[in-house]
DNA sequence: GCTCAATAATTGATACGTCAACTAATATAA
DNA sequence: TTATATTAGTTGACGTATCAATTATTGAGC
């Protein structure tokens, strides 16, 4: 007697168009990709790190990290480096420019989001907050 | 005085992650990519549509669409015919078979997505899609 | 000490979306 | 009617995420 599973449907199918529109948007306007600007960000926030260590912080592919780490090594915004003490792991630490640049970034990224979110209020975005933490627990549990 | 940028990012890292944690967890649940569904779907309301309304209909990328449908073809659930009055349309349409098997497809999806928004209101599923539409709207009019 | 298991990192294969460049067909305007 | 613009579709190059397989190093059990 209702329509809930088209509406349903539709916050799915929202989700899955918001990310594509997202994606090159955040980047034109921040110059910067979302998922590299995250690994920046907590390199910032660390002296230096395992890529390991890294890899559960932003929870995405080894493979995924070890290929960004790379190309930001060749920009030089990073330094890797093995440890002596146990040749399997790789440290990185964000290089002086890096550390400068990232600064710049950050500031696009806020510019970015405030104009995603301009016309929610704090009530709302705790709101939302909530309920995506409850999607993401959801589909990591699901099956 | 407050903590809300913070939050602000979460939401939009959750949206992020999100979404990279639904694209196989959906196909490995479904048997079939999200993108893809939705392009049977959208065949399956119709007799016949040329791929460029499709295209505007599911809003990806034309070469993503010519791609999928090629595959599509290839497996036998697609019928691509030109428009004989104006050869630069392709008209394409469900084949017998490609109508059978979506119906267990959107099953899977159904079930998909109950578990995902199984702890959802009715209340709360509306105040979500609000929500998501409004966030899509700033996105697609930022800057 | 030596074999085998565990761990970190890397590489390869695959998928899919974007943009840009191109082809082919049709419409328009001089 | 002939040159030019527009439109649909295709292809190529690129970025980046996944999974699986591989390499290199270290640890554990005998």
């Amino acid at each position: 007697m209702s329509n809930s599973y088209i509406d349903d449907e539709k916050i799915i199918n929202r989700l899955y168009e918001i990310h594509r529109r997202t994606v090159p948007k955040f980047e034109s306007c921040t110059g910067i990709s979302q998922t590299r600007l995250e690994l920046l960000h907590e390199l910032y926030e660390v002296e230096e790190i395992s890529q390991r260590a890294l890899q559960k912080k932003v929870n995405i592919d080894h493979a995924a990290v070890t290929r960004h780490l790379k190309q930001l090594e060749d920009k030089g915004m990073v330094i890797r480096r093995k440890d002596p003490k146990d040749q399997r792991f790789t440290y990185v630490s964000l290089s002086e420019e890096g550390r400068l640049k990232i600064i710049h970034y950050r500031e696009e990224k806020e510019r970015f989001i405030s104009g995603v979110l301009h016309d929610f209020s704090a009530k709302e975005r705790k709101t939302l907050l909530e309920m995506l933490t409850r999607i993401q627990h959801n589909i990591e549990h699901f099956e």
